[in-house]
DNA sequence: TTGAAAGCGATACCAC
DNA sequence: GTGGTATCGCTTTCAA
């Protein structure tokens, strides 16, 4: 028993054997050119002498260096900054590793990002990190990838049934039914709800959709839903939705609005003079936002705290790149709901968060 | 302008000015025994070459070593075991430092844990993370271990104007706020509410009580607030008060028990055939809680992030005692709201959190 | 004021 | 199969 203040090291295994450092070494990562005679014996006191690795001399000696790119879009710039933000705080924060990072961007969801997808796989990166929009055009890229030796890593949303090494993103079904709860506690007699959303080619959508319709049929029966309003993510298109579907006679008294998209339907409720008077949901925090939540024209907003996903996502990546290769990690981080009452904790980081904003972002992680 | 792949590091500096790594060294670290001119010339060609420093051979070479105490109470255990397992967590991730982590606990708070920190200050940690119960106790303890060079951070409620070198906890009066929001919500016609809190001595407790009075007086102002009661976290106290409150002809229609000793008032609730028609916001999650939720007997309970105080103050603790120190943070977190729809993303938690559940843990964090 | 060199602990290569 | 040893990048001590 030696001294419990101080873990074992390599050498002390080796003096305790009176056996050569090179010689545990080979034991204890399982190398060949051992007998397994001795590997057990390496082994053995290795437990009892309680060794652990000294992380600081494995990470400079192995020097590893490690690229990484991250394909995003660069709309919608509130949700993609502050997750990249997330990425290269992330990236900041990775000790014994020479990280390379290297964003490749593209307009929006659905028009770039294959192309920039591509382009990013045939530089061989050791990793990537990518928004999977329309998931079914990603099966066979990520596939090459996988053959190439490129991880992938998913954010946002995920790429089931793929290779991916893992995915990052908010919870969506979950996402969906606390929209139904709030709605169900603000709805108390027989009413309509109507949801947006975007792209239901999406898997996030679907998923939002899929939980908002579960939770209202168990626990809120008195409330009945309207087919899904597919705005496609043009915010003409929502506009006109939501004034048509609001102009109606019997119109719905409660909306949740499952894409950042919102700001349409909420223009279209202005108009209508119903904002405050329909109950409504949504999705992300912006600037616009803000004021609308802080008066009670927004209930609630369901925010997918985009910086941590991209923090996450980095971290698992770099894990799996380091570490041993483990099965498929798929996260879903509960999202914060936002009210008034709490917007002040969330409110620092609406603009597109800049230096200084790191500990605030902390600090709702 | 040399590769900008790989970043420079003092041997680039030195040969580029063809000079001593020595000197580069002293000069970089603002150490005595170099002149102003070579030192200015080293930072000026740091910056150009774009120099950082390798984390993992600086902490290889320093092998620093720090000793720290977390000095917490064993009960309430479904608080505590967590926040502790963040603690060990945060350890068990720092790099490049021999991490010494010693635990003092305590029956509960207010008896003896004045007495635990004076046993923990007085062995010579570098850091110590503890609870202040009373705050003000522990003003005269916390200014002698400031001035003996240990580091005190406070967890789960914050001293004020102490020289602590930070603090973690949930931020209490919009923990407050939040439920009377959420009281309003489901209580539309004029009402009464009442709040069961613990000690009032507490910073936490009184924060939470004004969060919650002032946003009641904001945003609902059809609810009027009863006086507070006081159980002094005893379950006999709170549960007479339960009975004899609800038991009154104009009884409260929503409750909010600021404190984790929720259980004797709901069961008082239960026994007056009350569960389900008084609408109720509780605070942090518990196995018993659970079912309550589930069924919606309970609207919503606020959660306080265990296990993320733990971590997030033994980091900054470790930052501080690492880097350089800096004035104090004090990180009020923003607590997870959970309904019934989101429960399950919480719920692998409930039990004294072991080993595996690390993942889940990190999922909502 | 500056230079040279030893070593932190783990790994990998080359002898034997 | 095993032992010795150079090396990663930085800090620090000792000499000059």
């Amino acid at each position: 028993m030696t001294n419990p203040e101080k873990s074992a090291g390599v050498k002390d295994i080796a003096q305790a054997l009176k056996i050569s450092l090179g010689t545990v070494d080979r034991a204890l990562h399982d190398r060949p050119g051992v007998s397994p005679k001795t590997r057990d014996l390496v082994l053995k006191t290795a437990q009892q002498l309680g060794y652990s690795p000294n992380l600081a001399a494995q990470a400079l000696k192995l020097n590893r260096r490690l690229s990484v790119a991250a394909v995003l879009p660069k709309h919608i710039s509130h949700f993609f900054d502050p997750l990249r933000e997330g990425i290269r705080y992330a990236a900041g924060a990775a000790v014994g590793v020479n990280l390379s990072l290297e964003f490749f961007e593209y307009p929006r969801l659905g028009s770039g990002d294959i192309e920039a997808f591509r382009r990013a796989t045939q530089k061989q990166f050791d990793g990537v990190i990518f928004l999977p929009g329309d998931a079914r055009k990603y099966e066979p890229l990520v596939k090459k990838a996988a053959q190439d030796g490129i991880a992938t890593m998913c954010v946002g949303s995920d790429a089931p049934n793929t290779e991916r090494i893992g995915s990052v993103s908010a919870h969506a079904s979950v996402s969906g039914a606390i929209a139904a709860e709030l709605l169900s506690q603000n709805l108390t007699s027989k009413a309509e709800v109507a949801i947006f959303t975007g792209e239901l080619s999406t898997l996030d959508h679907v998923e939002k959709l899929r939980g908002f319709a579960a939770a209202l049929a168990v626990i809120a029966p008195h409330l009945t839903l309207r087919p899904a309003l597919e705005s496609h993510e043009r915010p003409r298109e929502a506009y006109r939705q939501a004034l048509e579907v609001m102009k109606e006679k019997a119109r719905p008294s409660g909306i949740y609005i499952s894409t950042a998209n919102s700001m349409p339907v909420l223009k279209a409720l202005d108009e209508l003079s119903l904002l405050g008077k329909v109950k409504v949901v949504t999705t992300d925090l912006f600037r616009e936002l803000v004021p609308l939540i802080e008066s009670g024209m927004v209930l609630a907003t369901l925010y997918q705290r985009p910086f941590t996903q991209g923090k996450v996502a980095l971290e698992n990546l770099l894990l799996h790149l380091l570490r041993d290769r483990k099965p498929q990690p798929i996260l879903q981080l509960a999202p914060h709901v936002i009210f008034r009452t709490n917007l002040c904790l969330f409110e620092t980081r609406v603009g597109t968060s800049q230096d200084e904003d790191i500990e605030a972002e902390l600090q709702t992680q």
